[in-house]
DNA sequence: AATGAATGAGGCTTCATTCAT
DNA sequence: GATGAATGAAGCCTCATTCAT
């Protein structure tokens, strides 16, 4: 697989997206144990050292890569805690919405990621979970939920959902696995 | 971290599981990238050669253990079936128990040995994941459990349960994890 | 042995013939058996890694080194068939001037090479066996040769030649050969 | 291939040569490179600690095999010097024919037996060498050879012989060989 | 005499990282 | 900014040899 037909010189955002990419790209491709730095290189059509400009070392290119993954996670969801108007159901939705969406568009990138997680992959996850802890909690304070112990149940959900992602045949995976959380919270 | 101080000739039984004892502690303690065979070997008191007297590889050593833990989650669960006074609410909970017990016990030792599991690893985990789908299916035939989708809710729970395992304050994790499991299958 | 004081940045072909020189060295120095791609490197100035930018493995280290000697063993017999003012004994006594010295330069590298040949090694030797197997044969359709079984006196002469090339001491071990050579094939 | 089921105790010289002919029969099937002791003891029935008893290392059971092939070699060879009735020309046409049936025998088992030779290997050579030379010497001195060089001579003609053997499609190779050998050696 | 579990030096190879151009 | 040849530490695995039984 050539490199992608760019230029010698590129604005250093878009080499760096270009290294992001193949790295991506290799990860879902080949896994996380055949990753090499040179493989990166050629499939970004640049140099190895030129990844080293970008990146300190593998352990930050894969740093980066993760944190730009929980960012996508984390965004649409904490949006929804601003609209008043919704429910606390509504956001649960939404939240599920947008986990099994990134989970399905990387597929299993992220957990292919998770390799490497033992320094700085823990916090990124903390926020996501701090995230569905907060939405448990409120929404259990609103009446609208029954959840007894919010930190248990958002380590269990926050598990849970990754698993129909991968082996369910299509179909509508985002409304059945916000069907299961439903059942998990609901009230009665 | 030196050897366990046991004599030069061990029974074959009693050096395999040394070795084993020593992976599981590693991949505990280090995580899986930094296993080698090399600390293996020290750790279980033999030489680097003698781990290859009992295993035919670094993939085949990291098999065996990944068989043993998946053996000791499927077979109490499995036995629950044959017993026909329990209800199938009652085989879900010795599920639930079993699996968080082997997690507990294991830690992550499981989930850091998935890296390798590309090859032999799929299967077992399909077995754990058939038996609850059966389970699941036939508590609904029943008329005990409301799931609508057996393969998709299996996966779902199949995840989740590992969640709480680690986070949890000690507590009962169990009877938590089983009234989780109990609310996604409710029936009404 | 210290490396050649050469710069630490090479052209390629300047490297790779460092490489192969070590090699030809080291095998003449020490045998097959001793050689290890650590002392090849050492011997040629370069570290471990570097050897291999240039050889895909130690194979094909050997195998190039082989090439490039059956090479020389070929290229200039061969070019005496072009030459139509040549008799069928000139071109013989060219071949056996060619093989003789390609064994003197080499001494018994080229011998040292053959444990590896068991996959490539076959082919070029062969090419040089086919090489006198025509000599004799139009030799002897020429009428200028006497050899009834062209193929079997290739597989003497093609042994035979290296016998004098190491023991004797000096002297014109090229004539002496040569006149082996007539004799075996002489008419009459 | 299973050992040869024979009894656990047996006399020093049947477990001697037991163990020679496991090294034999590998060398001929796998070559030098794949021959280990452990294959050694296992083709010949008994423990890897067994090999030890009777040759102290590896490069003595080696040199063993050698020197063994070598006696036979020279044996029938070096009996007809003792027979006056016959010429020279018979000497030499014995030798080819006990030199092309021990090649035969043990095909190329001789070749492969040449990796190690370095150390001790060169002398029983020496040996087949000089009787060879006492051939060619005292056969010219009676009138009955032609050979200017016996030195040389013997060099080309103890590393030709063995070329045909391989290749040669059965037939009667040694009448060729002893052939090719009158003709290096013959008178006018 | 025989065993075979155990040893550990050492071989081949990979790959993250550096640095002179 | 970009390059890619060079590095060398470190990993996996083999196998001749030993020695307690």
């Amino acid at each position: 697989m050539p490199a992608q037909p760019t230029g010698r010189f590129q604005p250093p955002d878009v080499r760096r997206r270009q290294i992001l990419d193949a790295v991506a790209a290799l990860l879902l491709q080949d896994g996380y144990e055949a990753l090499t730095i040179s493989k990166v290189a050629a499939r970004a059509g640049v140099a190895k050292g030129t990844v080293y400009l970008y990146f300190d070392s593998k352990q930050e290119l894969l740093a980066a890569l993760q944190a730009e993954m929980w960012g996508r996670m984390l965004e649409a969801p904490a949006a929804l805690l601003e609209r008043p108007e919704l429910s606390w159901g509504d956001r649960l939705d939404g939240l599920v919405a947008a986990w099994v969406s990134a989970e399905q568009d990387h597929q299993e990138l992220y957990h292919r990621l998770f390799h490497e997680l033992g320094t700085a992959g823990d916090e990124p996850m903390g926020e996501a979970r701090a995230l569905l802890v907060r939405i448990l909690t409120e929404g259990h304070e609103a009446g609208e939920f029954d959840v007894s112990d919010p930190e248990l149940t958002a380590d269990f959900l926050t598990h849970a959902y990754a698993g129909p992602c991968h082996h369910a045949s299509g179909a509508d995976v985002t409304a059945a696995v916000q069907g299961l959380f439903r059942r998990v919270v609901a009230a009665r």
